[in-house]
DNA sequence: CACCTTTTAGAACAGCCGGTCTATTATGGG
DNA sequence: CCCATAATAGACCGGCTGTTCTAAAAGGTG
């Protein structure tokens, strides 16, 4: 984690004079793909077990060619697909939140849907957000704040849905809050054993203490 | 994570035919402490980012000789480590449900317990049976094995102590189970937010929904 | 087209890592 | 006290890692 200074693209660069942004230059696509395919491969290896060179691979890139992307090194690829991929699971959770008919049904949507997402990867794509963030704990703090930043966001949607059903605020923050918490721990449980079953019966059991 | 060889003891060995076992061979408490340091490094450090001499250094050892010890390379001292926190886990647990006036308090009390540790070590000593299952999820199967052992002990403690207070065996298999989930989740926003308090809120909340 | 910027290519590097090997020193039963 | 064995010491290796650097190519605006 060193800090090294390119010819900077500014970082999310607003300001460059002459051929600037119109759209999104060609160098913005890029890194976006980047911090697309690094989530990816953070989420399934974790952190320290993916290289640059495996992230540059993944995206077409020569690896020396993502410091002009990332300055910042894998510590800020780090921080922007943590960002990316807790904003992609509240995304997906806002939608959920939004078909679903009550609180148990949006508990047991989105139990189902990590499940199917841990299925699918052969019990390789468990929370990136977690796992990145305890790897790196107490070091890199800019990852430790993009998983903040994420975990409030979901609290925040599932504590806002509760109270649509009725949930008086300070309960509906604790049971958010507890919903969270849950659900991470029996992702943790269903990917140890290999089986979507803890995840199944958190829903269940969850939704009891929601009535 | 090769397959070495070694002029081997045995890994466990209960077989050599001369000098051995009266008490523990010097071997054996040397392997032991291996284990504790290792234990404590992976919990504050994840697994990838704790190098066999870390171990080595922490246990006053040239790195060569950690192979003597764990022929299995790295792998092996994970999975040990691993079943060694999840028992020192265990035995806590067992001795806060011996002490716990009811459910309640045990939550409550382990709650606290975790939370001590973590704040104790400024947030770095989350769980290192998550972190280190997570961390090689899908590519050592031995510290899967140890890993799921020691959430299944966990439970079984809990469950046993719901049972005692009276609830049905089948209710308390699942209610420990997300006692267990939602513990190990608390743990991890507590980590990430640098707070002790997911953690005392969960303890309450989850209190509640055993009334 | 000319020209400056953005972006990519790819080599190079120092350092570290897990793992192996062999020589040496403790250990403890006979 | 002897001697096989257990255990430690420490050098060594190939390979990989994150990072840096410079040169070349692409891009787009005047």
């Amino acid at each position: 984690m060193k800090k090294p200074q390119n010819t900077k693209p500014d970082g999310q660069g607003q300001a460059s004079a002459k051929p600037a942004n119109k759209k999104i230059s060609k160098g913005q696509k890029t890194r976006q793909q980047l911090i697309e395919v690094a989530a990816s491969l953070f989420q399934k290896q974790g952190f320290h077990a993916t290289g640059i060179f495996d992230i540059a691979e993944a995206g077409n890139l020569p690896k020396g060619s993502i410091y002009y992307h990332f300055p910042g090194g894998k510590e800020e690829i780090g921080a922007a697909a943590v960002a990316f991929a807790g904003g992609q699971i509240a995304e997906a959770l806002e939608e959920l939140a939004g078909k679903a008919k009550d609180p148990a049904d949006l508990m047991t949507k989105a139990a189902a849907l990590l499940g199917d997402v841990l299925v699918e990867s052969d019990f390789q794509g468990g929370c990136p957000v977690c796992l990145v963030a305890l790897e790196v704990a107490g070091k890199a703090e800019p990852i430790r704040l993009s998983a903040l930043e994420a975990y409030a966001r979901w609290q925040a949607i599932i504590e806002k849905h509760l109270c649509r059903f009725g949930m008086e605020k300070k309960k509906a923050a604790a049971q958010a809050e507890l919903a969270i918490a849950a659900i991470e721990g029996a992702l943790i449980l269903s990917q140890v054993q290999r089986s979507p079953a803890p995840l199944r019966r958190l829903a269940r059991q969850l939704t009891l203490s929601l009535a």
